[in-house]
DNA sequence: CTGTTAGCGCGTTCAG
DNA sequence: CTGAACGCGCTAACAG
């Protein structure tokens, strides 16, 4: 419980000098005094307190770290959320800042967070465009957006190249033999990624095969639909989905019907998150690599703090086939 | 930006009066003033400084959530903790406190974020039961111990019932014709929990099982290890894991042995967690309610904030055991 | 080289 | 019913 005053006192000083010591302003300190006072400061166990800092300095080391979301939900539970967000959280507190990771759409509580913690930064993650504008704190705070889409030039963002997945995811699906292929997305109306990910894979497709996508949101893809499709003649030989957790549950449902992956229909996932190795069969897909992402999402971030006169940036990361166990090799 | 002093002077009062009516304290404040203050307060879309009132009132609303690991893992690509963390979060925010969840192991680094946040309570995660007392703020601030275990009686606990969890899959096992057992575990030494879910299936086994538990961490398990013992004539006919995540594992390790589950080998988990009811196949396992306990911990832990002198509770939560597809029946 | 001082935004007496 | 004034712990500009 030692303040600077404390540490003053016991040093005979005042806490100019004991705060000049702590951050290292030496040269206006004579040298006894500044071993000294880091003794005290050892043997009270000082740490300096964050809420005076921050009203102090104007400003805090606290990140607003946005997730769009049901806040009554656990969006941890999704292995993508988890890796992204915990990777961002790592990368921030790599660089000494705090993340206040905040779970919501509502724009009321987003604001209360920017402004009541005096955010030195913000996150944003997903796709919230249309009511973004209503943030007003915004317009003069360093943000970032990543996996989201939206045509404004003058904003900040890290996104992968979901096109280019989508193409790949494509391209090898028809080199593989199959002509007939699904594709499986789990909220399109919504997600940007999403949306790029399935105009990437139906732009790469020539002419004699079929993109069974639906233009409407996952709940339209009720296990119902998914399995008289599967029953039916037309059935398709391999289905891509958005997702490697989608590719996990749609295992699910082909088993709950009796048909094996990749002997009956072949699958690919997207992301490359640790359960695509440790699915039965392993998950062939589309690899993307979040920690990467989220360093370089911070790191820019973190450009943005230190310059605000810093044009905005746009970082497109690459992405890469993985081939495993899920996609069968279509003879003829 | 806005902030007391600016309403104060729109509305031609005091900050006093503006404070007033923001905490409810209506009676002081005739009842024009209250809605012109209400109606500035919208308009200026005032939101109080955490900074100030954490200083002003000598205390936060931030709980620090401290995650044992090391800081340059992400340790949410875990599935447990991601489902655990996440809860404890959600359930924090619905109350009205903010988490500042740290992964660390070091002592110095957790005292520093509880004392310069001036935080109203700790949450400690797993086992530290070493370096604890060398966290001296403890000693005056709420604070909740979750998956540890100690024998100290004057402590804040809730876990879950490993013991009956041991025991339920042991007896499940038997109940299935299996003889030869064997146990995975992935950090013995470090987690009581594990240890406490192998004391549990070992108890409970009859005389003529075999328990191939090694005592030692998993590392020493390393896969050759466990193939050689895959691949000899004392091969166990089923494994239990101590997680779901080391049962999964163990499903590709044996896949790349050409031997399947569970016609080959029987496989059983714990936790739960999403991941189990979407591998291939299912996992029977044994179920713990991760949200509840996130629930109750997070509540317990408020309810000591705001009564300081209650005396230490546990919690000590059931478990259940969860048929699906990854045993197999042994005649005989 | 060192100390004094004026805020930062808010809560909380205590006088009016 | 209302406001002035002090303190929370720290920073930074300024004076010595």
């Amino acid at each position: 419980m030692a303040n600077l005053k404390d540490i003053a006192d016991a040093a005979g000083v005042s806490i100019t000098t004991v705060s000049n010591v702590i951050h290292g302003n030496y040269r206006r300190v004579s040298e006894k005094k500044v071993e000294e006072i880091k003794q005290l400061i050892a043997r009270f166990g000082y740490v300096p307190n964050q809420a005076a800092q921050t009203l102090a300095r104007r400003g805090s080391r606290v990140v607003a770290v946005i997730a769009g979301g049901n806040e009554n939900e656990n969006i941890f539970l999704n292995p993508y959320n988890a890796a992204y967000f915990g990777a961002l959280a790592m990368h921030l507190y790599q660089n000494n800042y705090y993340p206040l990771v905040r779970v919501s759409s509502d724009v009321r509580t987003i604001e209360q967070d920017i402004r009541g913690w005096n955010v030195a930064g913000v996150m944003f993650n997903g796709l919230f465009m249309r009511s973004l504008n209503q943030i007003h704190s915004l317009s003069c705070l360093p943000a970032i957006f990543t996996d989201g889409y939206c045509d404004l030039p003058e904003i900040n963002q890290v996104r992968i190249d979901d096109e280019a997945g989508g193409r790949l995811a494509a391209d090898y699906l028809t080199e593989m033999g199959h002509r007939r292929i699904g594709f499986i997305g789990t909220a399109l109306k919504e997600s940007g990624a999403e949306q790029a990910r399935l105009n990437g894979f139906c732009g790469s497709l020539t002419a004699h095969v079929t993109a069974l996508a639906e233009n409407g949101i996952f709940p339209a893809w009720t296990p119902e639909r998914i399995s008289s499709l599967l029953l039916s003649a037309q059935r398709p030989t391999a289905f891509f989905c958005s997702s490697d957790l989608a590719a996990v549950r749609m295992i699910q449902l082909l088993h709950s019907l009796g048909l094996r992956v990749p002997d009956d229909v072949s699958l690919m996932g997207f992301d490359d998150l640790p359960i695509a190795a440790l699915s039965s069969p392993r998950l062939s897909t589309i690899a993307q690599n979040i920690d990467e992402k989220a360093r370089l999402a911070v790191e820019m971030l973190i450009r943005h703090i230190n310059n605000r006169m810093l044009p905005p940036e746009q970082i497109v990361l690459g992405v890469q086939l993985v081939r495993r166990d899920s996609v069968r090799q279509l003879s003829e």
